[in-house]
DNA sequence: GATGAATGAGGTTTCATTCAT
DNA sequence: GATGAATGAAACCTCATTCAT
């Protein structure tokens, strides 16, 4: 999918190394061998070390999910069903096969920590990161709102907490099939049950009550 | 709340740094001075290190959440009551006050960790969380099967789903309020949002329509 | 001389250390091994690495030179004497035997680096230095002007250019012999030339001539 | 003044990068940034790395000195003259504007460095270093010789002792003068307390009292 | 001559962990 | 129970140097 560059190569093997390892045990050596390019050369791409390969591979998907959203959304007008191909994407791309499971592990898990970075030097990835993520804020909350206009949304609801409701939802849903796939354990319920869960929360949950 | 033991000193001391820099950059020698006890006294308590630190918080949390879900669960006995006293509690036990919320961070942050734990030393320890994970797993299983059972919720949602969206919109409800709280960043929402968005979650999503 | 903690054992193989390789080319590791601590207590006592080892080594001299001259003065009141018990104590304590020839070379070498160093980091210790030294020339300034002012030190000399004429030359001596004794070539002089010399210089260059 | 080849940006970038961060933390990637030319050219021109650099400054320096003093020295033949006129050719050439001063630091503060080099690889450079040094030493010692002989200089001087005391002195009282025009530290004297001060140790200290 | 992406040896540095007191 | 100086494995990270272009 995207262009086999070095530096690409360094952000796919430390999806992976992060995945397995978890952030805190993610070594440079090994991601350098996964990628299979000398550990100087992570550093030269990213100067700040494994911090900022970690959000380097925030932005990317961010970008990347954007971009798609802005082409996927143009062509559809009705809130319920652009609300639908929000939630459709962000599960295409991360499930469509197990190698994007282990983006969305590292992505669900690692989020949290970019709110926390202050580190000075790292002020720029983290703002490419701020604004990827307001954009994309601002496409829910807008398909929200609009469709609280059209009187199809139920008007009571906080638009910005139905936007944590469905992100919280989706990231959850995700993550259990990302357990399910990479342990024995089953957490109960299977792809067809999140995109039908998904359904129902928004027919149910966001529109209005007839 | 809890009794001020040097154990429980070092567990409340080992949230905020955890809390403050993650769990990959925590080191024991802040943790020892910010418990005002010195590092080797964790080793006393904790003798497998930072990973059984952070075990035994998540351990101490949700022993207490589950033997009070217990308690206050005892007496209400509508599906709609229960579910919605599940998501009170958790809400009253990690938002109450900001310190609170530093709790919160780490649970939220951290628990996925969990489920990595190979450790055969760890062995006695992660078995503790898995038995109270599932203890907490199945009371609101219950719950949800009950109301199904009854004629309450909507019997075509898979209950396991259903579980993973809740869990999914109470943990981002409250980490936007942790945002909130730790830095100037707005976003967009407040407490009484919660609860309002979380008992319409459940009276429109969860139940069956009329 | 200097009790032999385990800091002052770091410092004393850091001095041996710079004095053979020369400050680039030390290495923390030999350091270690040749005071026979590991590398990680250096950190301990000098957490800001090999740059505060380096502002150590001076600081412990600077303090002795000037805890020295202190009380070697007091009994001295002749400003000749004086200037010439500051130059014969410098000799006494880099050049009585080999071993203090290397910690002449580190401070003569070393020493302007001193003056550059910005780091905010290590501000207390360049503050610790820049203390000494000005302990130190004002010592001497103090000397030269109060010989002129009696009338024996030449007046029209600017006392602080005179200072560093006998800085300067009482460090290139010095450094000619340390050259001599760890090399074999040989720079035309010996001690007993450096004793004489810098007499002359004193009464030659410095009083008031006739 | 030199011309400006490559070769001779890599040397001044050097000595402006030396200067600023000394020997030890200055980079091949910074020196080349510096003079405008890639890292690998300055491999080119000087393939046994950043020593060759530093060694190429100095004998450029010292062969740009040797010549000139040949020079100018031709012309005179008074001793005091003489002396004097090699303490004004350095002055000039590392005094005279703000980037000479860059080099006089470097000059100063490495030159020790030289005599420890051992490498058989840079045996030519560094036999060139000695080959300019000994010429300088020589025409220094000559010239105090020579006015011993006159019976104008102080026969009971030891020639090399006071070659020493003249380097020191030139050394230390232009040093004073770098610290002054890089920092707002004043070392209370200016650049005619070096003439007259140098004067004065040549009349004074140097020749022969009536 | 000139470039700069790429390498990897070798240094610095951290910090979990121990143990004598 | 409690301390904190001391260890050393193992990570990070730098940067001199090379070489295909």
């Amino acid at each position: 999918m995207t262009e086999q560059t070095k530096e690409n190569r360094i952000l796919d093997a430390a999806t992976l190394e992060i995945a397995e390892n978890g952030y805190a045990n993610a070594t440079m050596a090994r991601i350098a061998k996964r990628a299979n390019v000398s550990s100087g050369l992570i550093y030269f791409y990213f100067p700040k070390g494994k911090l900022q390969v970690l959000l380097s591979i925030t932005v990317r998907f961010w970008k990347i999910l954007n971009d798609r959203l802005e082409t996927q959304l143009e062509s559809i007008s009705d809130p319920v069903a652009r609300i639908t191909e929000v939630a459709r994407l962000a599960e295409f791309m991360l499930v469509r096969d197990n190698n994007r499971l282990y983006l969305a592990k590292v992505l669900i898990e690692e989020l949290p920590r970019m709110f926390m970075i202050n580190d000075e030097e790292l002020k720029d990835t983290r703002m490419e990161i701020t604004i990827q993520n307001r954009k994309f804020i601002h496409t829910i909350d807008s398909i929200i709102k609009d469709g609280q206009d059209q009187g199809i949304f139920d008007r009571d609801l906080n638009p910005s907490a139905v936007r944590q409701v469905l992100y919280g939802a989706v990231e959850m849903l995700l993550y259990g099939l990302f357990i399910k796939a990479s342990r024995n354990e089953d957490l109960g319920y299977g792809k067809d049950d999140v995109k039908y869960t998904l359904d129902m929360l928004i027919w149910k949950f966001l529109c209005k009550t007839p």
